[in-house]
DNA sequence: CGCGACGTTGATTTGCCTCAACGATTGTGG
DNA sequence: CCACAATCGTTGAGGCAAATCAACGTCGCG
């Protein structure tokens, strides 16, 4: 996929959410930069500063916490086309990051930095109301996943997961989903199994 | 606290995050209602629409979902002087609560509803910047509870708990906390047990 | 005073993790 | 093209942390 293309996905995308102008569109041109990156890249490593958020085009990554402590993995989400993904713990709080995202496929991403995204605002005050609604959304959705956390077995949280990302279990590993999940990859297994019988 | 007082706790909270002009604060004014609540009142039960988020000018609340199949309760976040609360599932989704939220205190709250909120946006910008950054960060403390409620112990939440939210122990009863920490009360009662002894 | 709600403690159970072993698959270098 | 290692998923056995169940003391309130 070219860029020209890349950059066009992103504006059907964002006129999905709200209404651009032509000269908005063009004008908010300069600001996003095509990425591409190859499966098992890291985009964001622990350790730096984060000042970019990423749209993907195409391709999946994810987003984890590595405990040397313990030696294991705590997968945050997974992103798939037309998400925004970045550590945005380290992002929005300006800290240096604690996360690894990394791309589990060849993938092509457009990124902003902070400050251009701030400049955005200000030129296209649309693009203000666009993150407040997609926040808005990202927000209500990790509310529900925080009570799934509390609330739900193991086997519900993974029925629920299969539901929310259609076809990903194809595209990451099964460990990877089990530290989504919050659970160890033997029991993802189990339940698995479990289910089949049903 | 009668009602100019309570709306002047706002406007000083509003001009710590973004600086507002003094006539944006003039005109937000009608947009805004102060709502006295008594200890035990519900600002949202399951099953109604929201159409508005509060301002906690004073005192305390809770929002959980009450599983009827396990007669359980689930605390989602408790909610102190100047905060926002509401149910945001619902709010931002448009979908019908299922939370409730409760005052555990006599709480003064100023309420703002959606279509008010998306007006005042049009009138006055710099409150969609506030709400945008006010999103952010919460959607930050989100992906960090998150990392927690997968990574950690009922000990260490409970320790992270208590540094967050210093004070509440005195406010909110001690199965409410547990069922935040996703944890038995038993259990949070024997975590403060051998955290004395140390 | 008596009831109900709450917190604590002890005994028991259980769901899930840990640890270990074994195939299956993939990639690599000789 | 074939060994070989590395990675991953699965299965079984055992252990443990936390939930469950039950009993009791305390407190607040009608």
């Amino acid at each position: 996929m070219n860029d020209p293309i890349a950059f066009a996905t992103l504006l059907i995308h964002l006129n999905k959410e709200i209404s651009f102008s032509p000269e908005d569109l063009e004008k908010c041109k300069p600001f996003f930069k095509i990425i591409r990156a190859r499966q098992g890249e890291f985009i964001i490593k622990p350790g730096v500063n984060v000042h970019e958020q990423y749209f993907i085009v195409e391709g999946c990554v994810r987003v984890y916490h590595h405990d040397l402590e313990n030696d294991r993995e705590y997968t945050l989400l997974f992103g798939i086309e037309e998400w925004w993904i970045s550590d945005f713990i380290a992002y929005h709080l300006d800290l240096s990051s604690r996360l690894y995202v990394e791309c589990t496929h060849p993938s092509t991403l457009i990124s902003i930095s902070k400050n251009d995204l701030h400049a955005l605002y200000k030129m296209v005050p649309a693009f203000e109301s666009y993150f407040r609604r997609k926040l808005e959304r990202a927000f209500a959705f990790n509310h529900q996943r925080i009570l799934s956390l509390q609330k739900d077995s193991g086997e519900q949280r993974y029925l629920d997961f299969i539901h929310q990302y259609p076809n990903i279990e194809q595209r990451v590993k099964n460990y990877q989903i089990a530290s989504y999940l919050g659970i160890a990859p033997e029991s993802l297994s189990r339940i698995r199994n479990q289910l089949a019988k049903k």
